[in-house]
DNA sequence: CGTGCAATTGATCTAACTCAACCAACGTGG
DNA sequence: CCACGTTGGTTGAGTTAGATCAATTGCACG
């Protein structure tokens, strides 16, 4: 008996913005009872393939990944990034198979969560139903927060403010961070080459509205951040 | 009692493809029976407003959608199409409001499917549960088919064959088809200027892979369109 | 029968891409 | 411990895909 024993939802950081939001501590215990097992992943390692067989959510529990499939001329194309607290996998259910592939950015751990278990707790737990649906459409409203077909400033611009709000929302600070995410993958996601987002880093960062070493940003004007996005100021 | 009587599920266009699948006589009862009310829009009219309180998803009885919102400089962005038997209105239950403008593209239906009555609906019918999250896969997978950051013809490609398949889902021809997007829609949706679209659209004339008569579009090439998508031809 | 909207096509212009050089950080093996 | 390749990032110069500006046509409709 060598095996670890699972990590419980309980002392999970992710536990306020994940499935257990607004459930009380015996139907905690039954979601924790669902959960397949957990995936420790090392930067860059593969958790799900394109075409895979659907069978499960996933939920970051820390680290993060992003979803890519490969264009024809074996581009990568990334679809999304999940942080904490963010479901993932749920595309897959349409077509029974997964619809990209999925990796980790850096040292990361997910919650399997097999979907005909987890259907059948819904059905005893409205409240976990509620709690599903939301994060559901948390995903729906992180893609809309980054248009990718406006100028490249705008996107940048956009997509950092994206990340702010998420950052926030897992209780870090929504000014301050390390990005896991490398400047290819940034460029990949917006539909950019890697040249014109350091470009349009280096402007930013002149312009006063961030500080930037590497990966470590700092966001200094988040307003000027929202006039460069071109959003209506009641967006965010 | 001069209100027209409401519609069923039962004799809807839409119902094999909507929310009914898999439930049994009863059952399609009683969400009929919750359906809140019927809407018919003209063309142009407008269902919801952005930041408009969120009650309800919406399904597509006939006819169809786009969602949108106003740029800071006034111009649309256009987010999505919604078509004959699929959902919309989840991106609002994050925020418990919508985030887009929805109006008509031309005379069309919607049925209201108000949120606290479909909870409650699904914790006793797991099927319907089921066909539920099903079409929220649906539209993650819609977005997905769409790349809007690639070269103009490979988004103009793979939007056609997109629309393509989803006819071909709601029983209709997946190669003759009205489009009931002007070239305008088609361009915000892609992040193009109307002016490429119809180039791209004359083009595509051109090569035999579709045949144009205003709205009016016939795909004749399914395979070239493909290629057309996947990678631009003359890379090769 | 004009007025206005949608679409097409042509001529220029520019934002972002490509190609290229360079630097810094890092890990690995001799 | 240093030499070296590798990976990630920045910046510059020239090129091009798609935007902008502009003119024309066709059709719908009051």
């Amino acid at each position: 008996m060598s095996e670890v024993a699972k990590k419980s939802c309980v002392n999970c950081a992710a536990a306020s913005l994940c499935l257990p939001v607004g459930l009380d501590q015996a139907e905690i215990s039954h979601l924790n009872a669902m959960i397949k097992r957990q995936h420790i992943l090392k930067r860059g390692q593969s958790l799900l393939h394109y075409t895979d067989r659907f069978n499960s959510f996933y939920a970051v529990r820390y680290g993060s990944f992003k979803s890519a499939t490969l264009n024809a001329d074996g581009r990568e194309q990334i679809w999304g990034f999940y942080f904490v607290g963010e479901l993932f996998g749920f595309e897959g259910i349409e077509q029974e198979q997964y619809p990209y592939d999925v990796l980790a950015l850096e040292k990361s751990e997910v919650c399997e969560i097999p979907y005909n278990d987890i259907m059948q707790l819904v059905n005893e737990v409205p409240s976990l139903q509620k709690q599903l649906l939301k994060l559901m459409s948390h995903r729906f409203c992180v893609d809309l927060s980054t248009p990718r077909n406006n100028a490249a400033e705008e996107r940048l611009a956009a997509f950092l403010l994206s990340l702010s709000s998420r950052f926030k929302r897992s209780g870090m600070s929504p000014t301050e961070f390390a990005l896991p995410l490398t400047r290819q993958d940034i460029a990949s996601y917006l539909g950019l080459t890697i040249e014109t987002v350091s470009r349009l880093i280096s402007k930013f960062r002149k312009a006063q509205v961030i500080d930037v070493d590497g990966r470590q940003m700092k966001l200094k004007d988040l307003r000027k951040l929202q006039i460069f996005a071109a959003l209506t100021a009641d967006k965010f």
